[in-house]
DNA sequence: ATAGTTTATGCAACTTAATTGCATTTACTG
DNA sequence: CAGTAAATGCAATTAAGTTGCATAAACTAT
């Protein structure tokens, strides 16, 4: 992935290039797993945690990255596809989290099932998490 | 359900009946929704909040309350069926989270799915989480 | 019922993640 | 290259989560 693929990709969600972003995106994009702000502390040392806090959150709205639910109290952050934008996220793929290394991974093969609720009910989005070993742990 | 009742499920679980445990499963049978930490320390004012803290970690140790993943920083808690115990939870139901009051709901009647992942890994456990818009708030 | 033992609680203190304001620097526009 | 808008770094604050320890309460066995 060359760097002036980035850069178009931060363009085209109306973002300003900077390092920063630039080393963020590099960092998703080297990982196969998903990331928290303690991984991007501890990688990209250059940069304020309030600039890399403010990048999640740029990436968020913007639709280059999505949260990923989980139950420790840190959020985790996976690649979004390049179908997703600040109107919405299209990447409905589940996620499994390793019980081992604590790995969290986004499962694009694998969308989720589609669910009916009870009358009543709206369903806006679908969350599915699974827990368990992963390949490179078992 | 009578506070004889709480008394024995405590028991059951091995822990001591307190005053703070019984008004915490109170407070959780009166609820139809999940709570967190800051929900308990609102409502049961009369304890500290280490202490709610506590009892929320031996609920879930117990097997009397379950840990519903999410995507903000705190986490919230549902109440476990019958069939729970330190092994292992059983209950394994959806969860819903309505976008507009912000409760998160155990929907016990709905089942997750099967899911069936590439070769090589172990799953343990599945949680499917739902976003949208809960019968009250539509 | 009571003494002895184990566990729960309250309080203080600490760690970490998340969050905001503001001055300065950097990126974009023309 | 100048002007404007946005990003960054730094300081400071809020909140959740966590631990140690002394005291109080719950259970057990006389
Ligand atoms: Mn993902
Ligand atoms: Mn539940
Ligand atoms: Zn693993
Ligand atoms: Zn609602």
């Amino acid at each position: 992935m060359s760097t002036d693929h980035l850069k178009s990709v931060l363009k085209n969600h109306n973002l300003r290039v900077t390092d920063c972003r630039i080393d963020v995106m590099e960092y998703f994009l080297d990982e196969k797993s998903a990331l928290s702000q303690g991984d991007l502390e501890s990688k990209l040392t250059g940069y304020d945690r309030v600039t890399l806090y403010r990048t999640l959150n740029n990436f968020l709205e913007s639709g280059i990255l999505h949260k990923i639910p989980n139950e420790s109290g840190s959020a985790t952050y996976g690649l979004c596809h390049d179908t997703c934008s600040p109107e919405g996220h299209m990447d409905n793929h589940m996620h499994f989290k390793c019980n081992r290394c604590g790995q969290i991974e986004c499962l694009d093969k694998k969308t989720v099932p589609e669910v009916s609720l009870p009358t009543g009910y709206q369903v806006e989005s679908v969350n599915l998490i699974v827990d368990g070993v992963c390949v490179k742990c078992a």
